[in-house]
DNA sequence: CAAAGCCTGTGAAACCATTCACATCGGCCT
DNA sequence: AGGCCGATGTGAATGGTTTCACAGGCTTTG
């Protein structure tokens, strides 16, 4: 079931075209959409090819577009006047981002970078918004979309509010790990970067990281992070505010 | 424009059903639906009525139903193990919640309870679905709820991960505020209850809220707060991490 | 109208995460 | 290989929040 060839994460791999819209017609969104109406979607798409660290919009940008990740990993952010920055979600290959922006036509809501080289598919929303009021099997995907993304960004709410530093950690490695399931329990991200993501600082993180270490639940490698005991994780989030000792 | 009549917070108004309606009606949800769509949609309704502090639903819940406020306020939380506990949101007269559970069909992601006396609408997923399904319109209303749910719960994560208590009360009461526009710069609410929107303690938002008053940037009323300068607060939530002084 | 109960107000001590200041390690580029 | 830069690892001091312990105040209820 899992015979999708990897996409590398510096994604340099050059795919025919069939090959790149296969890459979003696996996806769970896509997937069960009649195949003439997937074509008329594609015909509108604009195909780019972006480097590392590019900026892809701003929060407050007027959102006119859909995007859909054919290859590498776009980063979700956004940042304070005094420097602070927090990453909201990745996004990889198969999945698609700017949507609430171009359903409602208002300003985006954070940033989007790309945090790796990647491919994209851009989709207009002057072509779009028609399309989706004649496909209503399209618009109850994109409800579908939303309401996983309100899962989501709830969750986030509930772990930062709720949780103390282990805890909102150790949520964190689990959703990500659950993510990327198919690779493995080896979460391909920097300390920085999860902290970013949990919003609390590197060392703290690094700390806190070193001590699940030595007790043999995560195995740290330079710029990944293996998950060896999620139920000791999953255990100390259950139990609320607690470091697990 | 603004010739509703107020609902009592403490909602003991008796209403006939016509009136009822029209609290829907008014709505910017249902506002532009066509008639007789609505009038099907209210005859799926249930009406029920409930005493402050009963139970709606519990996170975890298979959640069937989606429930529209027709007087009173709906307190929508999550909570830890430990005893701590969250608001994510207030539901007020004329507003729905739940419609994430009902159109995913997922469990609920939070608690709901009536904060205070309620009547509230109630309508089953399995009359409502294809319902959905049929009125494209209605359709894409949905989408528009699901953007502004993201959009305000988006800006949550963002407050709580980059700003400190100051800001992070600040943007609250900017939020509440507009919420309420209509009533005023006063807004109804317990401090208690903002310390749970914003996720720190009672006493720390006290003394905030209290150094604010004596600089004339805020009013404070037995179980309510008057912004009376919100250009004040707003600075400070732009500046980023800084009590104002 | 008096008691009870929630809401507000406030200070002192304890605690946890941040800040700051380095040292080390690994890769990547030339 | 050498050098550079980003990622990791760690300790001490600082500071903001929580915790805890009360005291009034306003409202509701019997």
């Amino acid at each position: 079931m899992t015979g999708a060839p990897p996409i590398e994460r510096t994604a340099g791999v050059p795919l025919f075209s069939n090959n790149k819209l296969s890459v979003l017609r696996k996806h769970p969104y896509f997937a069960d959409l009649e195949p003439e109406a997937f074509d008329q979607l594609c015909r509108y798409a604009k195909h780019i090819t972006l480097k590392r660290g590019t900026t892809i919009f701003s929060k407050g940008d007027p959102g006119t577009s859909l995007i859909a990740v054919i290859s590498g990993t776009v980063k979700i952010s956004i940042s304070s006047p005094d420097g602070r920055n927090a990453i909201l979600n990745l996004i990889e290959a198969g999945e698609i981002f700017g949507e609430i922006a171009l359903l409602d036509g208002l300003s985006r809501t954070a940033d989007a970078t790309a945090n790796t080289n990647c491919e994209l598919f851009v989709i207009d929303r002057r072509e779009f918004i028609p399309f989706v009021r004649s496909q209503p099997t399209l618009a109850m995907k994109f409800i579908e979309l939303l309401c996983a993304r309100l899962r989501w960004t709830s969750d986030q709410v509930e772990q930062v509010i709720l949780q103390d530093l282990p805890g909102r950690l150790a949520s964190a490695l689990l959703r990500l790990s659950d993510k990327h399931k198919p690779q493995g329990r080896t979460i391909s991200i920097t300390q920085q970067e999860i902290s970013e993501m949990v919003g609390m600082t590197r060392e703290s993180i690094n700390k806190q990281l070193r001590a699940w270490a030595t007790r043999g639940w995560v195995r740290l490698e330079h710029g990944a992070i293996v998950v060896l005991k999620p139920e000791s994780l999953q255990a100390l989030v259950d139990a609320g505010a607690d470091d697990g000792e």
